[in-house]
DNA sequence: AGCACGCCGACT
DNA sequence: GTCGGCGTGCTC
């Protein structure tokens, strides 16, 4: 009899192994490593994943796997292993990893039931529970008034037992389809006995009678133009019959992509092309950054790179990031490769994302285009990974695993052999310093490939609009420029960037700012509940009409909010259409695709928007990108706020002038000579990495260090420090004497949810044990942390220091 | 994590 | 005796 060697569905460290089981006859040739199966597991019944099979084990006392979940593994060995390591490199639990690669609906669901066992009569507050019924749900009974030791008793004398279930979420899409029963002949004779009154059902057995095949019901409703009691009364008399038949939802079935065909490359896109192409061939494992301006033709790279893997009977990756953003990008590879392609995002439902996986796992497609989790995708036989705008931070996850879709990729890559492709028009230090030491290989494409110029960039000083008196958020110049783009006809992209300000509420009289009573952070004013809210606890509470602090009636929301700016356009420009997208109004599903589809369609006259609009949109009539406040994320408590302010100009900037028309970007900043709003403005990468990497490397931060971030949170202020700097003390000891310990440091908002944070960061250039120390230092916290309310997290390589 | 078990003090 | 609260130890 076989073992296996199962990783079980319990978040915690001290299960954070392998459990062994035995594997029983009836399953014997069925399971297979990377599979789920249901355990017992101390009383419970719980999933988990097969990681291993085996002959032996060092227990004598196993219990037997009670069901098999999948017909085909979920897991295939190399995920599997990518998993443990994924797990190991970001400290989180193996299943936590494991869970992370597999779409929502797989991760099971548990229920608690009871079970009635008996005819005899039982307790009398017992048979009012069940109420006749031999099982109900457990929180019937925690519902109820019935006391823990009555229910005990009844266990202990078997009258009653409890159930552990396991519930999957997995829904599959079923069809309805209806066809004849009979013969022709015989639906012939029945449309004769019919009576006249029957009008609609002998439409529908004239239908069958012309075309006896099956038919989707839906289909059928709307050619005969019928409904279901029509088809009821049909099956009730025999006459149709109906069965369902599963099918994959399909996100993209109203849509029709026209077929595009590979482009003549340029010489530059021929040179990027090449080493690439000629790594597929070799099988061999390699990074290639692809360095191109906004309009280069990095798509049409990657395009052809796939042809070539595809050509090869290989499967391709390609991640963007966060592909609802671009429908454009999405129409690229499926007018290119059709069917072949599966698309994974956050916006589509769970069924739909379920079934993408599905297509992919069973072969149907050789492409995925998705959003960062789209790189745990079960391919088997990988040819290319592309990273398209590599240095977009969703690639890194912020919650467990943190990993970053980066490292994971050049992992798999080095396990299939094949290349791996970063492309940005800003790339990351990190990965743009590694190209120039040559570990990966550059590409630069310096050309847009219809040869149009970058259009101009101006920066408008703010604070001498001030001066001269203008204190609306638009300058003059930007108005005018506005003013005569709509008067030509053409369209303008606003963009305000958003992070770092929102709509905070204080009290003119007094200064008072609403603050949320469990976190520190000001609560943020939402206009069309007239309600205050928090963004990290979702704590909320009416809009005050007088100040809670003097009384005042002077209390006002400040900041500039999306609704703000599309207020005060409307004062200053009454006739100019806007089309705001932010949170508020891409909330509900397709609402993104409709209103860049309306403004495609020319409905409006300026696209106004927060970052979301920076990436990948390409409209031909925009000849106009404002930027209103190019400073306001340069001065959070971020080391790479002047990496970001830089790509995010340069991204935008992209916008402007991509076809005929020339483009014109103006970029409103108070800090005007920052060097990385003049570099933005000259289009010089080059100049801004050299800056930038001299101030990283003077401050010690990445990439000429690696982070390692500690935070340790718990409703204790003064416990949180001591832990933290017990931390720090136990960290010191055993680091080399050049890696520097950090902190305590308050985290940057230092309360959530009445929980105090404080971190501790790491700056090291070589520790290859830092794991190891820092898990045995959690470790040794373990106890207090179960005792006390005590939280350690550990962000390897953080995005965000909060 | 989630559960059982055991101990304890409080209350009919 | 009954009930609920909490600390502890275990899960193949």
């Amino acid at each position: 009899m076989s073992i296996a060697k199962v990783i079980v569905d319990v978040q915690a460290k001290t299960i954070n192994q392998t459990f062994d089981y035995l594997v029983p006859e009836r399953f014997q040739d069925i399971i297979k490593e990377g599979m789920r199966v249901i355990v017992p597991f101390g009383p419970r019944k719980i999933t988990g994943f097969v990681v291993a099979i085996k002959e032996e084990s060092e227990f004598n006392k196993l219990k037997p796997i009670l069901d098999v979940l999948d017909i085909q593994p979920v897991l295939t060995k190399e995920l599997l292993e990518l998993g443990k390591w994924v797990a190991e490199d970001t400290l989180t639990l193996y299943i936590t990893a494991y869970q992370a690669m597999l779409p929502q609906v797989l991760k099971a669901q548990y229920k608690k039931e009871l079970i009635r066992n008996t005819e005899e009569p039982l307790i009398p507050e017992m048979e009012d529970l069940f109420a006749g019924r031999d099982v109900i749900g457990f929180e019937e009974f925690e519902h109820s008034s019935i006391s823990y030791s009555k229910l005990q008793r009844a266990i202990q004398d078997t009258t009653i037992s409890i159930n552990y279930v396991v519930k999957s979420k997995v829904t599959k899409r079923q069809v309805t389809y209806i066809e004849p029963n009979k013969e022709t002949y015989l639906l012939e004779e029945a449309f004769m006995d019919l009576s006249h009154n029957a009008k609609k059902q002998k439409q529908v057995l004239s239908y069958f009678i012309e075309f006896p095949e099956p038919i989707e019901q839906s289909k059928l409703f709307k050619l005969t133009n019928t409904n279901r009691t029509v088809i009821r009364a049909l099956l009730e008399k025999q006459l149709l019959r109906e069965y369902k038949k599963e099918v994959y939802r399909n996100p993209y079935e109203e849509a029709s992509f026209q077929k595009t065909y590979p482009l003549t490359l340029t010489v530059q896109q021929e040179r990027a092309l090449e080493p690439i192409n000629r790594k597929i061939q070799q099988k061999e494992h390699d990074v290639f950054l692809v360095h191109g301006v906004t309009g280069s033709g990095k798509t049409e790279i990657y395009l052809q790179a796939i042809q070539e893997v595809l050509e090869q009977g290989k499967e391709a990756i390609v991640l963007v990031p966060e592909i609802s953003l671009t429908p454009q990008m999405v129409s690229r590879f499926k007018g290119r490769f059709g069917e072949k392609v599966a698309v994974m995002h956050s916006a589509l439902s769970n069924g739909e994302k379920y079934d993408e996986w599905r297509k992919i796992q069973s072969k149907k497609v050789k492409v995925v285009v998705g959003a960062r989790s789209a790189i745990f995708a079960p391919f088997e036989n990988l040819g290319i990974i592309i990273i398209d705008e590599e240095h977009e931070t969703t690639y890194k996850q912020e919650d467990q695993p943190r990993y970053h879709a980066r490292d994971v990729a050049i992992k798999r890559g080095q396990y299939h052999h094949c290349p791996v492709v970063l492309g940005s028009a800003t790339p990351t230090l990190e990965s743009y310093a590694r190209a120039k030491k040559g570990v990966y290989q550059l590409a630069t494409l310096s050309e847009r490939t219809n040869k149009q110029e970058m259009p101009d960039i101006e920066i408008v000083d703010m604070r001498e609009e001030l001066h001269n008196g203008n204190r609306s958020m638009f300058s003059t110049r930007l108005k005018e420029s506005m003013e005569s783009a709509i008067n030509r006809g053409e369209q303008v992209v606003l963009l305000l960037n958003r992070r770092g300000y929102s709509t905070f509420v204080m009290c003119r009289d007094c200064g008072h700012v609403k603050q949320c009573p469990h976190c520190d952070i000001a609560l943020t004013y939402h206009k069309r509940s007239n309600q205050l809210k928090c963004h990290y606890c979702s704590y909320e509470e009416p809009m005050p009409n007088q100040c809670p602090e003097c009384t005042s009636d002077a209390i006002r929301y400040f900041g500039t909010g999306t609704q703000r700016v599309e207020e005060s356009l409307h004062e200053l420009m009454p006739h100019a259409r806007v089309i705001r997208m932010d949170v508020d109004t891409t909330r509900k599903k397709g609402a993104h695709e409709r209103l860049l589809k309306s403004f495609a369609n020319k409905e409006a006259d300026i696209l106004l928007g927060t970052q979301m609009i920076a990436k990948g949109l390409d409209f031909a009539n925009v000849t106009l990108v404002g930027v209103l406040t190019a400073d306001s994320m340069l001065h959070l408590p971020d080391f790479r706020s002047s990496e970001k302010t830089f790509q995010l100009l340069t991204q935008v900037s992209g916008r402007a002038g991509r076809h005929e028309l020339p483009g014109q970007v103006i970029v409103q900043s108070y800090t005007p000579d920052h060097y990385s709003i003049q570099l933005a403005s000259e289009y010089d990468f080059n100049q801004f990495f050299l800056r930038e990497m001299q101030i990283r490397k003077t401050f010690r931060y990445p990439p000429y260090v690696y982070l390692a971030l500690v935070t340790v949170s718990h409703p204790n202020h003064v416990k949180v420090v001591q832990i933290t700097q017990r931390i720090v003390q136990l960290l010191l000891k055993v680091v080399n004497e050049e890696t520097v310990v950090l902190g305590p440091t308050a985290s940057p908002i230092t309360r959530i949810k009445d929980r105090y944070r404080y971190q501790c960061m790491i700056k090291y250039r070589n520790e290859p044990n830092l794991r190891k120390y820092l898990k045995k230092i959690i470790d040794q916290f373990a106890d207090e942390a179960r005792k006390e309310d005590l939280l350690i997290t550990i962000d390897m390589q953080p995005y965000h220091l909060m």
